[in-house]
DNA sequence: CGGCATTCGTTGAATATTCAATTAATCGGG
DNA sequence: CCCGATTAATTGAATATTCAACGAATGCCG
């Protein structure tokens, strides 16, 4: 069996503040944006991701691809933003298999309220409390995480 | 009114990669350590927290901010814990309100295996994939969010 | 000492997410 | 053209998390 090769204090330290500092960014902004405004970060994505959308509109597939959720995770959170008329479903033309998911004139209103307050909020407790160069340092991280996940599957 | 202050296109850049790539890190991570022990990373957390504390053993409301979690999801898992014998409760002798969690011999072991191949997948899809002055960045990066996020409590 | 406010931890209901199974439509080789 | 394999999306049950309310113990202050 091959020796684990554990974490130096310097790794260590660093994850570990990773870990705790990601959770907490998570809970304060998931909190400030249901409080204000009744949205979970997750729903909060799909409307952002639909609003940047051609005609506000995407495939159910690759709107879950987009904002990194399972498609089962997708359908339920989509009927409840349904339910608030935020957004609306309709079937696909070509594939009759496919659903649109489509964003409401209501959605995009609702949006556009809650993302002056969600940015603001992104700033006070991440981009504006680090330093500009750790920013490039986290872009430059995360996205070569994102594909080692990506080729891992 | 104040105008808000739109992230630049660097800045949004930057923290939308780190939102993704910290949900599929995070999905990657759970997956892996689900699948080989049958442990989300929020339990993996209170077993490391338990097994640092002296004696094995902390109070809830201690456990509870060690491993962010609120108190009521504490309470949730670690009966959950309990059920499977890595932990076990008992009342804390000094303040009768209080109760301590304290890992089990079992506990201990099964950690102890879990952590082997946790740690391999943190180095596969994090320490390994980024520069080490990245992960020096993300470090000072996320204790400075912790702070800010405590400080607006 | 008395009593009010606070803290500790738990509970159960409401809500959200995961997981496995299902239905329907398309694709592709023969 | 047909049929098995694959893909799209949904569904409902199992599981996990949040939320508000509670009972018990402690702290504090007059």
């Amino acid at each position: 069996m091959t020796e684990p090769r554990w974490l130096d204090t310097g790794q260590q330290r660093d994850w570990r503040a990773y870990v705790e500092g990601s959770i907490r960014l998570n809970d304060v902004l998931d909190r400030d944006l249901k409080s204000k405004h009744g949205l979970t970060m997750a729903e909060y994505e799909i409307l952002v991701r639909l609003s940047e959308a051609p005609e506000h509109r995407l495939r159910m597939a690759q709107l879950a691809e987009e904002a990194s959720q399972s498609r089962s995770r997708l359908s339920h959170t989509v009927s409840r933003l349904e339910c608030k008329g935020l957004v609306s479903r309709d079937t696909c033309g070509a594939d009759k298999r496919g659903v649109n998911a489509q964003l409401t004139e209501d959605g995009l209103a609702f949006l556009t309220k809650a993302a002056v307050d969600h940015v603001a909020a992104v700033r006070e407790f991440f981009v504006d409390v680090i330093d500009p160069d750790d920013l490039r340092a986290i872009g430059r991280a995360f996205t070569a995480i994102a594909e080692q996940v990506a080729k891992a599957r």
